[in-house]
DNA sequence: CCGGATCCCGTGAGATACTG
DNA sequence: CAGTATCTCACGGGATCCGG
């Protein structure tokens, strides 16, 4: 699977979300596949979320990430860092002193991955109002038009 | 997508939609909060699957789309549809007929959210192989010096 | 026959305690 | 302080059943 993607992929893969008719053929199978299985990696809740924080602060250390984003358990933010690491969205440095201080950075693929988050934040910031009277309407159509089998 | 805003613009966008003031300011958290929630729920894997493939395909019958996303159970499949129609992301249309046939389509606003995804879409089509090259390397390090207590 | 509701089971997230 | 190890439990997947 080597490849890179040909500028025909990636005029595809650019079509698509333009909402162009994918000119003359199918995307490659492949490159489909690996982006979804990305995409599966990358789209991610708390790594959107540290990737946001990072992008914002800079370098942090562990302790601090941890309160800055609430709710995150120890073991995900690990887990979550460490692979983020992996792919080489951030940079794990270790300071061999006596109280361990590891800093966690964005590299420039993370801040770009960051980046391309942006347009997603703004559509939550922009649509909250709208999100939330969806909500609230389907919840009360629900209420009085209950699917079958799911009154008690 | 666009060249993508820059952090400072977020926060203003931000700000904007909190009605405070766009200054240099910390965001205020209530929007903080509301917004990291309404990621948590749209930032998910099958989400934006989803939305990736009725945006392409316009509108789509269950089977269809269980199909076209490989891996998906039909339990999830109907959860993460009954969400994004809560949202308002998508319509489901059902008709009466004899063999069910049950239509789901984007809305406008499951649309612009779509598009908002757009970047990140693009990003992962770009940077695939430099992410597959980072993570070899990693695993290559790793294998090589084990942290402590990683050994058996 | 399609859409989906339900049950059962395994994986993986979350909380807690422990260590270098 | 920054993890690792362990337990538990909720959530996701698969099979089955059901209503139209």
């Amino acid at each position: 699977m080597n490849g890179l993607l040909t500028k025909k992929q990636l005029r595809q893969a650019k079509a698509y979300y333009a909402h162009v008719p994918p000119a003359d053929a199918e995307i490659d199978p492949r490159v489909e596949q690996l982006v979804n299985d990305l995409i599966g990696r990358v789209a991610d809740k708390w790594t959107m979320l540290l990737l946001e924080l990072l992008a914002e602060q800079g370098e942090m250390r562990f302790t601090r990430i941890a309160d800055a984003i609430g709710g995150i358990s120890q073991k995900m933010l690990t887990q979550t860092l460490r692979q983020m690491e992996r792919e080489g969205l951030v940079t794990r440095t270790i300071h061999p002193v006596i109280p361990p201080r590891v800093e966690y950075k964005l590299t420039k693929l993370g801040l770009s991955l960051g980046e391309a988050f942006c347009g997603v934040w703004v559509w939550a910031a922009e649509h909250l109002d709208e999100i939330e009277r969806s909500r609230r309407a389907f919840d009360a159509r629900a209420a009085k038009a209950p699917s079958p089998a799911r009154r008690a």
